[in-house]
DNA sequence: TTAAAATTGATAAATATTATCTATTTATTG
DNA sequence: CAATAAATAGATAATATTTATCAATTTTAA
């Protein structure tokens, strides 16, 4: 998602948060991001246009947004975590050879897996959200 | 699941997996856990009758498990991950406060699950496996 | 504009995991 | 059983990611 500086100021507002050039645009990247990035990706990505960020700031800004309610951690079998700021419930394709992430859409899915649990319930447990990862091999075209 | 030595050391065997004793202690311990542990919680489970094993040996051995399909790794929202010798498709449910990992069998969700994407599919990927995770809070019984 | 409070950046520290390399152990063969 | 080749273990160093520290800077509010 394209935000733009402003977008995201007013957003920051609302939520209580401080306004600071390298909070949105740590934040604007990451909303720009498809692809689930790292902080060190993160980092990199702002480098041009502003070197001056450090990489301490870009974690404490990602835990921050986190806390907000703004993004989300993406815990992968890498030893790195990723970041995601689409906050709608959706499902993760993880493919195994290339380890990318990619998003999957499945209102269907997961209106059928919630209609389980008000059926049968989990004793004992309050559930907050129900994550599904599917993990396999994306299939690339081959010869045209 | 209480396995014996004799019955770890015969099912390397079956497997190509050279029995030494650090490999099938740490197998038993894992085996014998109930709450997914991390390398170093097996690393300390085991100290005190095998003082000599190294933590390092742990690593490696539990990685080696994976590799053989005797176990999968268990990623979380903490900075370790955790290892599971239960191999068969089971829901992990998380604790938010406690951080906890429970074990939850659900057949019947499993089918669901697997049915829709059957009918469904996914375009361009191939399922290998099909993970869900709760996360919420496990209920304990208040003032008795 | 000023002042208090919060945030930043540089760097050190902590933590988990992997790599290295020699000594030991295992499995095999005679 | 003894000898041997191959694989593994253990000690430790190295790497990588993330967190903590703290003075300097920036933000917000008055």
């Amino acid at each position: 998602m394209n935000l733009s500086l402003t977008q995201i100021k007013t957003q920051f507002q609302e939520l209580g948060i401080k306004s600071t050039i390298p909070r949105v645009v740590i934040y604007q990247s990451l909303a720009k991001a498809m692809h689930h990035p790292s902080a060190e990706e993160i980092h990199l990505s702002i480098q041009k246009k502003y070197p001056g960020v450090s990489l301490a700031t870009v974690y404490k800004t990602l835990d921050m947004l986190v806390q907000k309610s703004l993004a989300s951690k993406v815990v992968t079998d890498e030893d790195k975590v990723r970041y995601d700021s689409k906050m709608e419930p959706h499902i993760h394709l993880y493919c195994e050879k290339t380890q990318k992430i990619m998003d999957y859409d499945d209102q269907e899915l997961a209106e059928l897996i919630a209609g389980h649990f008000t059926k049968k319930g989990i004793t004992n447990f309050k559930i907050n959200r129900i994550q599904v990862n599917i993990k396999g091999e994306s299939k690339t075209i081959k010869n045209k």
